[in-house]
DNA sequence: TCCGAGAGCGCC
DNA sequence: AAACGGCGCTCACGGA
């Protein structure tokens, strides 16, 4: 009787959170035990981490919390305490695993292995509505009418009275802090009851075989960012040196024309005003515009100098600083992975972000190498999205020049009776719902002229304007939304009905890749790969296999016959670094 | 001090 | 008839 007795005091107390959920700190034996006996009636459960901040791979970072519960309850874990066993076993029981943001908690816990038994409260969010914001406390708020944004609240509170910000406290807040705890507890019971609120409209809506696809799209993308890329460090450190010392020329350029501080739209355009340059263009907001496309038809020195610093500044600061202060203590990039991270579905990178890297010259790649003994190289689809429109549209003079090999944006040209390169132009308008005054001031055309070159586009490809009306009709009688040929369905907004047509072919070459990469698996060539950039694939392989990798490579990605087009792709082994295939 | 919208710009 | 799509990052600026 006695021991019953010991028994119960030691249970750590219970927190009370909002919407009726109950936060149980496991810091006891008994707290252990009574964890597990819960754990012993579940199929499914909610797992959510805390940790010092989001940079996971960074000197310096750690897991703090790892919460698991239901709809009702949730047991928090402290990280390095006693009971690490117990929350490990846990999670490796076999039970399903809703996290939400999966990658970021699956990175936290060091269990990417753990992929095949997690669901993703936002990767469902997307399935169901991609044009929603998909963070845990606006699905919340949106979903079960709760407004979960308040116990991050106090807790911010807490942060600001003790002289952290939103940045610091994470680290910094105590372990046992009870508003700290609840919330943390809370999200997991958050989670779990989106998830339950998710799936119902998944499977009411026969997206699940989407749902699967995404699960192992997702798990090995997150493979991409464990995996990362080789900063060579010394190069990169030696690059930003001289990309500050460029952007400070031009900022001392600036200054001795009076502008202290040439990052200001607001000195920019009065300087240039003052020295009685007409400016014309203005932003949405009604101010006279700065923008490169004006500046560089500007003639002053100042204009020269703004577009010189920015363009330092951009290098420096985006993508050799921020690869830098982010790398790994591995000394590698972990470039954070978003599979559906566009509202089409297009992946996102960010941290550092590798897909915008500069294409036109090879300094800032120069900086990712390959691992010893390889070279990289790339395998891309050629003119990818060109070819989901024609054949999506049907459109029979597209089909068949893909099928002769004829140069499409010379027979826009032709029939448009403009150069190739307005003809391309005009290709690619038409991808992203352009008109006349877009390709005008991007082919720097008259007004007249774009509209006889589109005009000419539409005499050549009939069938295009005919599914674009056909399109955009059915979507603003289907409630402002399209359907995609894999399932997906892409919300529209409704007074821009015509990107329709860009939403369904972007989102489908997106899956096209998706496709591919699942099938680069399949084929045992995953570990070779690097990153995805929307329509590439960047890889390395062992120098002396290089050649015949990438010819298999681009093998394996083309589609030989979608819906009547080729997917055709193109290979190259680039050489030591990624910058090798920019020179 | 912090936060967020806006402008600008890198990519496909 | 006309309608340029999707991201991530940095900075300046203004309001809380």
């Amino acid at each position: 009787m006695c021991m019953r007795v010991a028994f119960r005091v030691a249970r750590t107390a219970a927190l009370s959170a909002p919407f009726g959920a109950r936060v149980f700190p496991v810091r006891s034996a008994d707290d252990a035990e009574a964890f597990s006996e819960w754990l012993s009636t579940r199929t499914l459960v909610a797992v959510d981490t805390e940790a010092t901040g989001l940079d996971v791979f960074c000197a310096g970072w750690r897991l703090r919390l790892t919460q698991i519960g239901d709809a009702g309850s949730a047991w928090v874990f402290e990280a390095g305490g006693e009971f690490e066993s117990v929350r490990r076993a846990a999670l490796y029981s076999g039970v399903g695993l809703i996290f939400h943001n999966a990658p970021f908690d699956l990175h936290a816990l060091g269990m990417l292995d753990l992929f095949p038994f997690a669901f993703d409260t936002a990767m469902m969010s997307h399935l169901v509505d991609p044009s929603r914001r998909h963070g845990l406390k606006g699905l919340t708020t949106d979903l079960l009418g709760s407004d979960a944004g308040e116990g991050e609240k106090l807790l911010k509170a807490h942060f600001s009275a003790n002289g952290w910000t939103g940045g610091t406290g994470w680290a910094e807040v105590d372990l046992r802090n009870e508003d700290y705890v609840r919330y943390a507890g809370l999200d997991a019971v958050l989670t779990f009851r989106l998830f339950e609120k998710l799936k119902a409209t998944i499977e009411a809506r026969g997206m699940g075989h989407l749902l699967a696809f995404e699960r192992r799209l997702a798990h090995l993308m997150a493979k991409l960012t464990d995996r990362g890329m080789l900063v060579d460090k010394a190069y990169a450190a030696q690059l930003g040196v001289q990309l500050t010392a460029d952007a400070q020329v031009a900022e001392d350029k600036a200054a001795m024309m009076g502008v202290s501080n040439p990052r200001s739209g607001k000195q920019i355009r009065e300087a240039l005003l003052l020295a009685g340059v007409k400016l014309t263009k203005r932003t949405p907001t009604g101010e006279f515009s700065t923008a490169e496309a004006v500046l560089e038809t500007v003639d002053h020195p100042l204009a020269e100098a703004v577009l010189d610093l920015r363009s330092a500044q951009k290098s420096n600061k985006a993508y050799v600083a921020g690869t830098l202060e982010l790398l790994g203590v591995d000394g590698r990039s972990h470039p954070w992975i978003r599979p559906l991270g566009a509202r089409t579905g297009r992946m996102s990178v960010s941290k550092p972000p590798l897909q915008q890297l500069p294409s036109g010259d090879p300094t800032i790649r120069r900086m990712f190498v390959a691992d010893p003994g390889n070279l990289m190289g790339a395998s891309d689809y050629q003119g990818v999205e060109l070819r989901v429109l024609a054949a999506l549209a049907q459109e029979k003079v597209m089909l068949q020049a893909f099928k002769d090999g004829a140069d499409l944006h010379q027979m826009t040209a032709d029939a448009a009776r403009v150069s190739r390169k307005v003809g391309k132009m005009a290709n690619f308008l038409t991808v992203y719902g352009g008109g006349p005054t877009a390709l005008a001031s991007q082919a720097k055309i008259s007004h007249a002229e774009a509209k006889k070159a589109l005009r000419g586009f539409n005499r050549a490809y009939p069938g295009v304007k005919r599914w674009s009306d056909t399109v955009q009709s059915k979507a603003a009688r289907d409630g402002y939304m399209v359907t995609t040929v894999t399932g997906r369905v892409l919300p529209l907004d409704r007074d821009r009905i015509y990107a329709a047509v860009n939403y369904l072919v972007q989102s489908t070459a997106r899956d096209i890749l998706a496709q591919a990469i699942l099938r680069i698996e399949e084929a045992g060539m995953f570990d070779n790969v690097l990153m995805l950039v929307h329509d590439e694939v960047l890889w390395q392989a062992p120098k002396a296999e290089a050649e015949e990798f990438a010819v298999e490579m681009g093998r394996i990605m083309s589609v030989d016959d979608f819906y009547g087009v080729a997917i055709t792709t193109d290979s190259e082994v680039y050489g030591p670094n990624w910058g090798s295939g920019y020179e």
